[in-house]
DNA sequence: CAGGCGCAATCGTCATATGATAAACACCAT
DNA sequence: ATGGTGTTTATCATATGACGATTGCGCCTG
């Protein structure tokens, strides 16, 4: 990985983390320079990349300061990515609960009028794949990720298509550093299928039904995690705490222990 | 203005043009030095924070790329900015109302439920600021943006508040490089007590149904001015067709013919 | 005690050099 | 002739050193 691309993923998480605190100034640049064991041409650059992304401000004779975390980025896919390595606070999976339960009805409405063949197409292609990887085992979590996200993007509305990059990114790095559910796949799956249904019918109510339910079981697998952590007090190791199924489920989510790989935007690798 | 910031900006307002194409590649560093006038420190950090918007790729020897517009981060108030002056499409605009018919009711319905006493001080403020514009005249829209943004952040859910951000920057751009409807402001006051009275009383059902009457209005609005855009085909001057009031309105929105573009190759929008 | 002034810390910008990478091309072997 | 392979080269990545600009803070003066 780029010497940037590290810089920038180094500060990112130590800010979300709080390492500096709300509203906190950042060591001046050439102290950065020695922690990250960069030059001061890369410590900028990546200011400048954080400065975009809304986390700090810099100044002459100011520093950089932390900003609020009101003007934080939140549909930064790295943003995301940091703050779920640096533990998902109730708080936080609260807010994404919300997001999701206002912007994915909505969205499948959207998708049930306007999704054309191409659009279908990719959640068909998303869906056999998830069927697979019940049947045959496999990667479930990247077909179910596709899956919404070709939703998101039936949609045909630009910031709707974003929020389920952002949302994506939450939900891939839940499962990175996580386990899956066991049976939560198979039991999703004919859910799954109802909402692409609707959505081939043209239906939009019965889509957003169908979807509600899905998120509906996601919910209480998220509420019984988030439980049982805080019932267990700080795990020790990768006993990421894996949920029972319930009937209808969307995707696990379970806790994060070790932060993991950052998703490296910077660079081109085609 | 700071020698980056220009550099960001005019870079930004170019991509989001379409003067490279989409997909296209930019000049190399050295040229795009001599054509902004800085040197390379400056590009290459602009670069960078571009590349934070998702923008842009960069990569040895393959130049820096546009990525396509599903990677923008349409929730960068700049972008949304450039997006607006580089002239709004109808597409941008529908986006635009969709989020808004989407997350705007859902968000009072939780500031109902959520709203402390000092998000309902901001919002107070701000309609005070709304009427006394009214009355003795003012800057009305900074304070109905503030009643907007106050409302969003009263939901207490980050997201949602940096879309308000988001939004804001859209309908402040629209009034900068437009006029101001003339008697929309006093139409649309009670609707706004309404809102707000519906947020104290925290009753979300109220305060839904005022808060999409609102909407409505507004959309009903914009509607006409992308009609009354469409058919007057490239008016000459700075005429800006600004459009007759709705009974109940949001906010007013006119119609930008001179890009404030700061490249002379304006396009016209498919 | 108050207000203006200078100092110094820190970021902003510039210039130049060198390494790293990957596409493009030419070359050789079969 | 064709396919693989090595070299070239354009372009970005990183490092270094210097100077300018801005601003917070303390000192000095009235």
């Amino acid at each position: 990985m780029g010497k940037n691309a590290h810089a920038v993923d180094t500060l990112g998480s130590a800010i979300v983390a709080g390492r500096f605190g709300a509203g906190g100034v950042l060591p001046p640049e050439p102290l950065l320079c020695e922690e990250l064991g960069v030059s001061r041409t890369v410590v900028r650059e990546a200011v400048k990349s954080l400065v975009a992304m809304g986390l700090i401000l810099t100044g002459p004779k100011v520093g950089t300061r932390v900003q609020p975390a009101e003007h934080w980025n939140w549909f930064d896919p790295d943003v995301i990515g940091w703050q779920s390595r640096a533990g998902l606070s109730p708080e936080f999976v609260r807010d994404l609960q919300d997001l999701r339960l206002i912007v994915e009805p909505a969205a499948v409405r959207l998708a049930a009028q306007r999704a054309n063949a191409a659009d279908v197409q990719v959640m068909e292609d998303a869906f056999a794949g998830m069927r697979r990887a019940v049947d045959e085992g496999g990667d479930y979590v990247s077909f179910d990720l596709r899956f919404h996200q070709g939703l998101l993007r039936a949609s045909h509305n630009r910031m709707l298509a974003h929020m389920g990059q952002a949302l994506s990114a939450l939900l891939r790095t839940s499962f990175e550093i996580s386990t899956v559910m066991k049976d939560g796949p198979r039991g999703s799956l004919p859910m799954h299928r109802a909402v692409l249904d609707a959505v081939i019918a043209q239906n939009p109510d019965g889509a957003e039904r169908a979807l509600l339910t899905l998120i509906e079981g996601a919910q209480q697998d998220i509420e019984l995690v988030l439980h049982s952590r805080s019932a267990a007090q700080r795990p020790h190791h990768p006993a990421t705490t894996t949920v029972a199924a319930a009937r209808r489920r969307t995707m696990a989510v379970a806790v994060p222990v070790h932060p993991l790989s950052p998703t490296n935007r910077q660079e081109i690798h085609p």
